[in-house]
DNA sequence: AACGCTAATCTAAACGTTTCGAATGTGTCA
DNA sequence: TGACACATTCGAAACGTTTAGATTAGCGTT
């Protein structure tokens, strides 16, 4: 800046103030420090600026596992709205470890991000330290924290699951497995309460030894997928509660030699780009990642423009239970479709 | 830093040198300050920091679409490997539109990253300015530039396509389809060749009707699909040069009342989760995704840690043609197999 | 006691902006 | 003609670090 300054013969401040429009600065002046710009191929210092300014015009986004195709989405969405209101946004995967979240949300503040988008992992760790009291706001995405109050957008897991489980009984369906994630992350939580609630409503038994649990990958779902089908009494369906589980779910039909959907009904969470394209065709529970990505970019967007007093919005959307053909009718339904 | 300094009695200078372990302190008031800065919950401004040191640990990382698997496990794998050495990432998606990769790469210059990741669109657009010209040395990712003499990470895509058609035809195929990406990108020119060749390896003619070209998205893969299945004399196999793409050519597929691989073959470029999981399991073209992630990253280490004067490095991976069951052998084979 | 050497600490400038208040020039009005 | 308002422009401080070089203190030598 001093360069151009120094090109076009006027202070380093007018300059600025032609580059901001923060004074009126005469057109021959304009003219010959724009001309002195072009010449030397100025460019602003954002550095410089955001220490002098106190933002950054950066945020941070941490999601436990970015080839989750549920966050993937989301995180596409989320990018591409803070891009059309020139921030850069930093991504993080935490990988559903509360120490590198911990190690990550630190290496953000660090570097003065001006807001923070996290779907959090663990009990929360520094989370809880930062919002309310840093300057710093915060948007929870997809999962809530106990004494985190802040912006939310979340969905409502406990209807889609309740909605997903009561579609299996319909189609006759009584014992039904149900695979989750840690229950100590509030969808996974809310979830299974739509599955117990599910069975009750129908006044069904909840068998404990049909609830199975694990940490969201792929060999968790196929192992606890293997248990329930070596079950003496095993179950006719399985609902599945996140997108990598379910993958190992059919695998694991596959190994045991069984096949889907006619040994065995299988029905997840989270939809993806290839559920209708193969057989068979998973029925899902869709999120809504578009809106969800693109309240969680306005929730944080508003606060960053200066609304830091209202109190935390929690906004909760609705799931979508995309039927396919992965569920077969039991019993008398089975017959009458088949006739 | 200040109060830091003022609560244990010494200068500045003392405190950023105990903080960086640039000068040697006495244990007194390396012990005082530590005290201090426990106790105001000091945490250093890293963008004073980075005005100052003229660097920001950051770098910045700008691919297609996140959405296509193939990029999003490759940010995941450069993501964890730059977190590792300490580095925040700026990630960007260019929407495969050179402008918005023009924006985001200002945007990200603006911001003094240290370096750039980039899997580039177009003709290259500023790209080639900066390389050479600036201090920010980059590393091209699964797409070299022409005019951008560079380090960069690439397949040897024409391989691998020549290895997957060479597949089909010990198959029997003889009319193979081909759905590829705008070809003014390298990856996709490469891949057109090892078609070719394949062909003509096997004294077959290269029939410019079974050759469509489409942007990378799924319907892109689904007209394609549909103008090659439409052909009065039509393909018995198709290769389908993206993953997007692939989903687009089996659905139109399944619209048109075919099967695969039963009526027609298919395979394709990148392997994902589920590429084994369903029916058809795709025959594929994997990428070494966590390898290219890595050495991508360790290219730019490298250049990040100092070593700028080396020439350009280039290296070039190996795909793997993952055979699973969506191509059947034609013909006489097809007769052998049944038997 | 004067000197030099080393180790520990500090002062102050610098990084590239923004912005407040001062300075300068021009025109208007009494 | 002098006073005043207004429009432009500028000087310099500030943002929070790092670091070169200055200063000080302590100690062993002669």
């Amino acid at each position: 800046m001093l360069h151009v300054a120094e090109a076009a013969r006027v202070s380093v401040a007018t300059v600025s103030a032609v580059l901001n429009g923060t004074a009126t600065v005469s057109p021959e002046l304009t003219q010959r420090i724009e001309q002195a710009i072009r010449d030397i191929g100025y460019k602003r210092n954002a550095i410089a600026r955001s220490l002098k300014m106190g933002t950054t015009r950066t945020i941070g986004l941490t999601v436990p596992h970015i080839t989750n195709p549920f966050f993937t989405d989301v995180v596409s969405v989320i990018q591409q709205a803070f891009d059309r209101a020139g921030y850069a946004v930093m991504l993080c995967c935490t990988d559903e470890d509360l120490n590198t979240q911990d190690d990550q949300i630190r290496l953000l503040l660090d570097r003065m991000v001006d807001g923070l988008i996290v779907a959090r992992v663990g009990d929360g760790g520094i989370l809880k330290g930062i919002v309310g009291d840093a300057n710093v706001p915060v948007v929870l995405l997809d999962r809530l924290c106990d004494g985190v109050d802040t912006d939310a957008v979340v969905l409502d897991n406990q209807r889609a699951v309740f909605d997903a489980v009561t579609y299996l009984i319909h189609l006759g369906h009584r014992r039904i497995g149900y695979i989750t994630g840690a229950s100590d992350i509030s969808p996974m939580h809310d979830r299974m309460i739509g599955y117990r609630e599910a069975l009750q409503a129908a006044g069904l038994p909840v068998a404990e030894e049909l609830i199975r649990s694990g940490n969201f990958h792929e060999i968790d779902g196929y192992n606890a997928t293997m248990q329930l089908l070596s079950l003496h009494d095993r179950p006719s369906a399985i609902f599945s509660a996140n997108n990598p589980m379910v993958i190992g779910t059919m695998k694991a039909i596959r190994d045991i030699g069984l096949s889907c959907p006619e040994d065995i009904s299988v029905a997840c969470f989270d939809d993806f780009p290839w559920s209708d394209v193969f057989v068979p065709q998973l029925t899902t529970v869709a999120q809504p990642v578009q809106a969800i990505g693109e309240q969680a970019a306005n929730l944080l967007l508003d606060r960053l423009a200066g609304n830091r007093e209202a109190p935390p919005r929690k906004l909760v959307l609705k799931g979508r239970l995309m039927i396919r053909n992965s569920c077969r009718p039991l019993g008398a339904l089975a017959q009458s479709v088949s006739a």
